[in-house]
DNA sequence: ACCTCTCTAGACCGGTCGGTTTAGTGTTCG
DNA sequence: CGAACACTAAACCGACCGGTCTAGAGAGGT
C-alpha cells in the first residue's frame, strides 16, 4: 500500500477544510475535494461513510481546534489582556494576508449557511466558537479578571474580531482588524485595571 | 395579463434575496427561487438575462439598501453616539428574533461566499458595507466627532455587530447582540465626550 | 504460502443544477 | 384590425451533483 494508515483520511479532511473555509458548503462539491487531494471517491465513502456532511463536521471541528491552537499559542505569550486581543487580531490577520484574503475564519463561512438548520455541522461550528471563547475567557480569568467580566469581554473581543474579518475580506484590506484589536484589546486593559 | 408591469420581476428578486441571506449563494438553486415565488423559468431569464450572477446581485444590493434605510431610520431616532449604536443593534436583534434565527445580516453569508472572487455579487455586497459605513460615520460626524475619528468608530461598531450577530445566529440566542452594541456604544459616548 | 482485513480505484446511478429555446398570451398603439 | 411588444410558460439540454457498488491491490498475521 502506498499510503500508511489514515493518510489518505487526513489529506481528504485537510482539502476539504480548506475549501469549505474558502468557498462554503454549498458551493464545494465532493468531486473538487477529491480531484484536489487526489483520493478516488471510493476511499471518500469508505472514512467518510456518512457523506458531506460528516466529512464538513469533522473538517470544521479539525479546523476549529488547530485555530485554537495557534489562538492558545498566541495567549499564552501576551502579557496583558490589551496585548491578548492585539495578538489574536495579528494572528487572524496574517492568516488572512498570507492567503490573498481566502483564509479567515475557518468555520464562519459554513457557520452561516448551516446557522438555519440543527446537525451535526452546525454542532461543529457552534463548540468551535464556544472552545475559543473559553479560551480567552479563561485567559482573561488568569489576569485577575471576575467570571462574568471575562465571558462578556471575550463575546466582546470574539464578535469584533470575527466582524472585522468579515469586512477585511470583503474589503480585501486587513487594517480595520488590526484597529479594531487595537482598541477592543485597550478597553479590555482598562476593564482589568479599574476592576 | 395577470400581473402588472415588473411585479414578477420585484416577487423573484424579494423571494431571490431572502434565500441568499439564509442559506447563502451555493445553496440556493434558482428551481427553488422559481417554485417559492411562483415564477416560470422563462421569466427569470427575460428579467435577470446573466442569470443567477445578475439575480444575486441585484438582490443583495436591493436587500442591502433596504436595510440600510431601516439602520437610517434607527439612527436618525437617536440621541446621541451611544443610544445610535444600541438601536442599531435592537434593529439587528429584532430581525434574528423574529426570524427565530434565520435572518442576521442580508448580505453576509453570501459576502463571505463570494469574498475570493471578483464579480458583480461581490461588489454589490462591499457596496452595501459601504453604504452602512457611510450612513453611521456621517451620523457620529453630526454629533462633532471627527473624520477619521468617526470612521474608525464606525468600522469598530459594524465590525462588533456583525460578528455578534454571527454568534448570535450560531447560538440561536440574541443577547450577545444587545451586550456588544451597549459596550461599543458606551465607548462611542465616551470618545465623542473627551473630544 | 495463504487468508484476511483495510483501503484504493473508478464505473455507474438517478436527480438536480444553471441555462437555452421555442411557442404562446395578453396589452398597447398605429 | 393587426402588428409590435412585453412577458409568461414549460420542454429541453449537457454537465455535474452526492451517493452506491463491485473489483482488486497491498500489508500483516499465522
Amino acid at each position: 500500500m502506498a499510503q500508511s494508515r489514515g493518510e489518505t483520511r487526513a489529506r481528504i479532511l485537510r482539502t476539504a477544510a480548506d475549501l469549505f473555509q474558502r468557498q462554503g458548503y454549498g458551493a464545494t462539491g465532493l468531486t473538487q475535494v477529491l480531484t484536489e487531494s487526489g483520493a478516488p471517491k471510493g476511499s471518500l465513502y469508505f472514512h467518510f461513510p456518512q457523506g458531506k456532511e460528516q466529512l464538513a463536521a469533522e473538517a470544521m471541528a479539525q479546523a476549529g481546534a488547530e485555530m485554537g491552537e495557534r489562538m492558545a499559542a498566541a495567549l499564552a505569550g501576551a502579557a496583558g489582556p490589551a496585548d491578548a486581543i492585539t495578538a489574536l487580531g495579528a494572528l487572524l490577520a496574517q492568516g488572512l494576508e498570507n492567503s490573498d484574503y481566502r483564509d479567515g475564519c475557518p468555520v464562519a463561512t459554513v457557520a452561516l449557511e448551516e446557522a438555519g438548520d440543527a446537525g451535526p455541522i452546525h454542532d461543529a461550528c457552534q463548540g468551535t466558537y464556544e472552545l475559543w471563547l473559553l479560551g480567552l475567557t479563561e485567559r482573561l480569568r488568569g489576569w485577575g479578571m471576575a467570571e462574568q467580566e471575562a465571558r462578556e469581554l471575550a463575546d466582546l473581543a470574539m464578535s469584533s474580531l470575527q466582524g472585522a474579518l468579515l469586512l477585511a475580506r470583503v474589503r480585501r484590506d486587513s487594517t480595520v482588524v488590526h484597529s479594531v484589536a487595537r482598541r477592543i484589546g485597550a478597553i479590555a486593559a482598562q476593564e482589568a485595571g479599574q476592576k
